[in-house]
DNA sequence: AGGACGCCCTGTTCGC
DNA sequence: TGCGAACAGGGCGTCC
């Protein structure tokens, strides 16, 4: 689930359900999501304060604690936040869940336990120290071109890798690249000015338009490939059959006709 | 360096 | 129908 407009949804969420509560407690049911921290050290920063901000880049969310550390939440395939009341049960797959003092509670869901979970002083060194690339979201033109100036390789690991851009996932790199009309191995070098413009407009289209649909699939516009990307599936545009090919270990979904390689 | 793979997990879907 | 294999929206490390 969790590429950009994911993440960006589960920011929404937080910055609803989250800020302004002081933390009473937490139970982590999996101790494997802590990334460069230890437990003990996680409750001593979180118990008895509180969040009063979000941030996001690319697939990672941010929430800043009142005296100064932020919180940083990784979702890895199958993660996402989800608050429940004082009365209900957590939801299942709960692996961390927040106590809030007014009896409230947040919920970080995630079935696989690929996610991460962790401390920064703040979101500009974790994007530093990560090696992150620039957010896909509303990266102007000029920086694209620039990115992709001299870049080597098949486009779709291009959109893919978060050193290069962050927040672009298997999902949405498919979804963009069917957008622009382009073949997910075409490569790098060999797009025109003209396709690689097509390319930046289709990112900045689609990843407006899933976070205008919360990122649900049935809420997406109906010419988005996402809700037929799967076997049997047809070109929400020409109807022809979808194809699809292995790239790097991850299944690429594309309209052979209207991306021809 | 690009690209293919394996691995970390676990639930769901596929295919014989 | 039943069961094991393959797959699933991520990221990292290794090998050629």
């Amino acid at each position: 689930m969790p590429e950009l407009p994911d993440v960006e949804t589960f920011r929404r969420v937080l910055e609803r359900h989250a800020l302004h509560r002081a933390i009473a407690g937490f139970d982590l049911e999996a101790p494997r999501l802590l990334a460069g921290i230890d437990e003990a050290e996680l409750r001593k920063n979180l118990v008895g304060h509180q969040f009063d901000s979000t941030h996001r880049h690319g697939k990672y969310l941010f929430a800043h604690l009142d005296h100064g550390p932020w919180l940083v939440l990784h979702f890895g395939m199958t993660g996402e936040p989800r608050p429940f009341g004082p009365d209900e049960a957590p939801p299942p797959y709960a692996r961390f869940v927040l106590h809030f003092q007014d009896g409230g509670h947040l919920a970080y869901i995630d079935p696989r336990k690929l996610g991460e979970i962790g401390l920064t002083p703040d979101p500009q060194t974790f994007v530093r120290e990560k090696g992150l690339g620039p957010d896909a979201l509303g990266l102007d033109w000029p920086t694209f071109r620039a990115l992709a100036q001299g870049a080597r390789g098949m486009v779709k690991p291009w959109l893919m890798d978060q050193h290069h851009l962050a927040g672009i996932g298997n999902i949405y790199g498919d979804e963009i690249l069917f957008q622009a009309g382009i073949h997910p191995r075409r490569k790098m070098e060999d797009l025109s000015e003209d396709e690689l413009k097509r390319i930046h407009q289709a990112m900045q289209d689609t990843l407006g338009l899933a976070i205008g649909a919360h990122a649900d699939p049935a809420q997406m516009p109906p010419h988005f490939l996402i809700p037929h990307r799967h076997k049997g599936g047809h070109c929400p545009k020409c109807h022809t059959p979808l194809a699809h090919t292995k790239i790097q270990g991850r299944t690429s979904w594309y309209c052979p006709r209207c991306q021809p390689p």
